[in-house]
DNA sequence: ATCTGAGTTCAATACTATTGAACTGCATCG
DNA sequence: CGATGCAGTTCAATAGTATTGAACTCAGAT
C-alpha cells in the first residue's frame, strides 16, 4: 500500500476559518479594501465582513491604514520563521549562494508542496535583477527546471495525478502541454540526474535543476537550480562548469542530510 | 479629534478563527506536531485539534510530511506578497541596496505596525553575516535605532501608549528601560532628525535611523537603517559618511512620495 | 438641508463548532 | 503471540455562536 498522504482528506471542516482565509486572500488580492468592497468582492454581507475583518485586526493579521484594511505584517514574519524551520532551507542555503557566487548566474532552492513547486529561496550574484520570480511563488511543475527536476522524483502515476489536478497551461511556444511528451521528459530526466528549461515558461531564460534525494526523506522533495538569461547559458558551459557546479552543490547538501 | 485607529477594537469577534490563528502559532512554536502534542499544548481536545488541523490542510496552509504536521509554504508566498504590496518597501528598497552598498554595512527598512518595529527589509554587502534580525521581525520599539526613529515621529502621549503596551524590557546595560529617560532621547531625535542606538540590543552591534516622512502619510511610519559592528561606527565616521548617505537616501525616497 | 454611500451595531435564528467517548490501527512489551 | 498503550480518527449530541438583514450613524456630496 502506497502511503501517499497527499491528497487532501477533504472531510468535514469548519467553514468560519474558510470563510477567513477567503477574506484573507481577497484582501491581499485587492491589496487595500474597504469593508464594502470586500463583501461585493466575496458576495457575503457586510455584517459578515465587517466581523471578520475585526476578528483579524485584533489578531494582528489584518491592520487598518487610513480608511483601507490591508494585510498585517505578521504574515512576513510567520512565512520567515516557516522558511527558517524547514530543513532544506537551512542545510542548502549557504551551497546555493556559494553556486551564484562562483557562476554569476541566479541560484534557487525549490520544494513541492501540494503538488506544485514552490521557491523556498533565490539569490542573486549582483544586485539590480528584478523581481522575475518572488520568493514563496507556487506555480505548475511543468514549466520550470526545478519542478521537472520534482517531478522526476515522482512515480509516473503520481505525475499524472499532478497534472491532472493542475493542467499544463502553456506559457510559451517551447512550454511541454502534452501528458506523454512530458513524461518521457521525466525519464530522461531520471536517467540523466538533471533538467533544464528552456524558455519554457519565459522567453529568453533558460535554467538547469538537480534534484536532492535524501533517502530518509527529511529534505522532504527539493530540488536547486541554476537560472540565467538565455545566451549566457550554452551547451558547452552547462556541460563543463554549470552543471558540475550544480552537481557539487547537491552532493554536498545530500551529505549533510546522511550524516546528521 | 485624533482620527487614531490604532488602538484594537476588540469588539464581538469569531472564535473559531480565533483558535484556528492560535493552532498555526502553535505549529510555528514546535516546528512540527502532532494531533496530540498540539492538543495538549494548547488544553484543547484532541478532536478540536484535529479538526482544525483537517480545515487548514484543506486550505493549504498546514502540511503534513510523514506523521507530523506543519506550516505550509503558503505563508511564505502570502508573506512575500504582503510585502510587496506596502509601497514603503517598492520605493525604498533599491535606495537600501544602495547605501549597504556604498558603506559596506547592512541596510535595513523598519515599519512601524501595531506599536511594534517590524523589519521589512535587510540587505547585507557581502555575503556571511548570519541571521542578525529576520526579515519580518517583530520587536519592540525603544532598543532598535528604527523603533526610536519611528517613536519619534510620534506624540509623547502615543509613545506612552506603546510603552504601557509592551513595557521597556532590559537586553544590555545600554538598554533604555525609563520612561522619562526614553521620552527625552526622542525628543532630541525629533530636533537632531536621526536615532542612534549603542549596544542597546546587542552587545557590539550599533545603529543610525533616519524617520522617513511623508504628509500624505502614504509611507506609513516608516524608517530606514544602517547597522554594523560598533567599532567601525565612530563619531567621525557617522558625521562625515554613514549620516549623509542615509539623510540622501531618505531624502530620495521621500521625494518619490511627493512627486507619485 | 437632503441624499448617498460607507461603516458599524444588533437581535434572532439556523446552523455548526465543540466536545467526550468510542473506535481503529500500529507498535511495543510481556 | 497476545496484550497493552498510544496516536489518530470518527461520531452524535448539545451548547453556543456565526451569520444575517435591518436599523443606525456619520461624512461628504449635491
Amino acid at each position: 500500500m502506497i502511503d501517499d498522504d497527499d491528497t487532501a482528506p477533504a472531510g468535514r471542516q469548519i467553514d468560519s476559518v474558510e470563510n477567513a482565509f477567503n477574506i484573507i486572500e481577497s484582501i491581499q488580492e485587492l491589496e487595500r479594501c474597504g469593508v464594502t468592497e470586500l463583501a461585493d468582492h466575496l458576495d457575503i454581507p457586510k455584517s459578515t465582513a465587517h466581523i471578520h475583518l475585526q476578528t483579524l485586526r485584533n489578531l494582528g493579521y489584518v491592520v487598518k491604514e487610513g480608511e483601507k484594511y490591508q494585510l498585517g505584517l505578521r504574515f512576513l514574519e510567520l512565512g520567515g520563521e516557516v522558511r527558517h524551520n524547514r530543513s532544506i532551507f537551512q542545510v542548502a542555503r549557504s551551497e546555493v549562494d556559494d553556486l551564484a557566487g562562483s557562476t554569476g548566474e541566479v541560484g534557487t532552492i525549490g520544494y513541492e508542496e501540494n503538488g506544485q513547486r514552490v521557491l523556498v529561496y533565490r539569490t542573486e550574484p549582483f544586485e539590480g535583477v528584478s523581481d522575475n520570480a518572488p520568493t514563496g511563488e507556487f506555480t505548475e511543475m511543468h514549466w520550470t527546471a526545478v519542478g521537472k527536476a520534482l517531478l522526476s522524483q515522482r512515480t509516473d502515476d503520481e505525475v499524472r495525478d499532478i497534472i491532472e489536478r493542475f493542467g499544463l497551461p502553456r506559457a510559451t511556444e517551447n512550454t511541454i502541454t502534452d501528458v506523454d511528451e512530458l513524461l518521457t521528459e521525466v525519464d530522461e530526466i531520471r536517467s540523466r540526474g538533471y533538467s533544464v528549461e528552456d524558455e519554457e515558461r519565459v522567453k529568453g531564460v533558460k535554467s538547469i535543476a538537480v534534484p536532492i534525494s535524501d533517502d530518509a526523506n527529511r529534505a522532504g522533495n527539493s530540488a536547486i537550480s541554476i537560472t540565467g538569461p538565455k545566451h549566457r547559458f550554452d551547451e558547452e558551459r552547462i556541460e563543463s562548469e554549470l552543471l558540475p557546479a550544480l552537481r557539487n552543490a547537491a552532493n554536498v547538501i545530500e551529505l549533510q542530510y546522511k550524516h546528521y
